[in-house]
DNA sequence: GGCTCACATTCGACATCGCCGAATATTCCG
DNA sequence: CGGAATATTCGGCGATGTCGAATGTGAGCC
């Protein structure tokens, strides 16, 4: 790991956490000298990845990233191949989709289909929840044994709490792990109220050519909805069907 | 300028360019040393900003990049501000409307009101425009002496030639900057086909409290509806003051 | 309006940290 | 199954980034 370039990272976090920061506030963020951090903001400035606000003295996160994103939603070949899918899931449900990737222990939406009612909402792309309170996030996680151990904590029986979103938000590692079984099982994951109150999720695995899962897929419904019929779950299943299959999967988990 | 954060900020910009690499080909970009690239790679990798894709061995973006830039984007004062505004435009125009900020030398779109005909149209936020071929970079570069320097070359009378994006793109910086008079007295300025064929725009200059430009909108148009007419122009101006006015400038340029 | 304080910024010397070449592991070809 | 191209690891030298002190700058207070 190379120093500078982990600071550098630390820097964008930061930013990311607190929106505007001086460098004495982010040299005491990241327990640095404040002229080592004048360093880094510098040069990550020079190349826009940060900026300065318009006539304060504190810095904010930059515009390069804004494109540095975009390009990176054009190199998913899941997203660009779910497209048209997850739009007719969303017409034929009657609810809003999400798609998903992991980062870390989070699960970033990399593409949100709008409910289909003509309201106006905002768009999710870019938003990330905590993976162990999201259908997406359990999905990832019962079908990655490597990411669920790093998520859930270092191994054996440790009690470690995960954080709570909301009262019905399993914290419990144990728990979670009781979960997995089932999802493989079905190839469903289920979840109601863990994320935000009012809002339930049914989401599936999608696997690429080699069977790995790589994305998830699900729809977002009021938890006065939940549960969702058979219909919309034989059609959330079998959109991720689809999707994989066109990702050149010949088997699938569900 | 710390060496190791200029080569990474370097790498991201690669992949920018040319979505997948493999460590061989980036060392190649970069004129550096394999091991040398890896290990700013590896860095980079750990901490979400670039990913391995799923089986091969080149690396492109990562998601850590959407997450930050979801962030930059609530972080933008302008942008929350305008968006009633501009959806306000977009309707009564019957066209696209766009937010822009400045990027180097070119012009990064931070929001995008698809025009209100009900057809399907791509998200264009996220989208850089070379400055010097759109509406919304002429106005930044007529209005920012300093910006306009860099981009049009180092000066006096240096006849360096821009990138011309189709046949109709301005490349002398002399026509250009005979352009930004006009565009400072009529705080509006015009584009037709010149960054893409078939497509003109009109923008206009949003400023802050300091009387700074911060920001551009505009209009977009087929090229077959050009000039905007006046009902048009009004409603840009008036909508980019109102914006203004609403960031607390008193004063602004049009 | 002048004074003070806090913060950002610059600079240079020391020592650390990352750079690179060679060796090894791995993957992808034929 | 063999060979080549590529990714990856490792360690010693030296360039590079780090940090403390000095300076510049702005804001807030009396």
């Amino acid at each position: 790991m190379i120093q500078a370039i982990d600071r550098a990272a630390r820097v964008l976090t930061s930013l990311q956490g607190a929106r505007h920061l001086g460098i004495a506030e982010l040299a005491a963020a990241l327990e640095l000298p404040p002229s080592t951090v004048h360093g880094i903001v510098k040069s990550l400035q020079s190349h826009g990845l940060v900026a300065k606000e318009p006539h304060g003295n504190r810095y904010m996160l930059g515009p390069a990233l804004l494109k540095l994103s975009n390009v990176y939603l054009d190199t998913l070949d899941v997203r660009a191949r779910a497209l048209r899918w997850t739009a007719e899931l969303a017409r034929r449900s009657r609810f809003a989709t999400r798609l998903g990737v992991e980062l870390f222990d989070e699960v970033i939406i990399i593409h949100h289909d709008p409910r289909p009612d003509g309201t106006e909402q905002m768009p999710e792309t870019g938003l990330s929840i905590p993976a162990h309170a999201s259908a997406l996030g359990k999905v990832l996680l019962a079908y990655n044994a490597e990411l669920a151990q790093t998520v859930l904590g270092s191994g054996s029986g440790a009690a470690r709490q995960l954080r709570a979103l909301t009262g019905d938000t399993l914290t419990s590692p144990r728990e979670l792990e009781q979960q997995f079984g089932q999802i493989r099982e079905r190839g469903l994951a289920d979840e109601l109220d863990e994320a935000v109150l009012g809002e339930a999720s049914v989401a599936a695995p999608i696997a690429d050519r080699s069977g790995t899962v790589v994305a998830a897929l699900s729809v977002v419904l009021p938890s006065s909805d939940w549960p969702a019929d058979d219909a919309v779950r034989n059609a959330l299943r079998e959109t991720a069907r689809n999707i994989s299959r066109e990702l050149g999967a010949t088997r699938w988990p569900n």
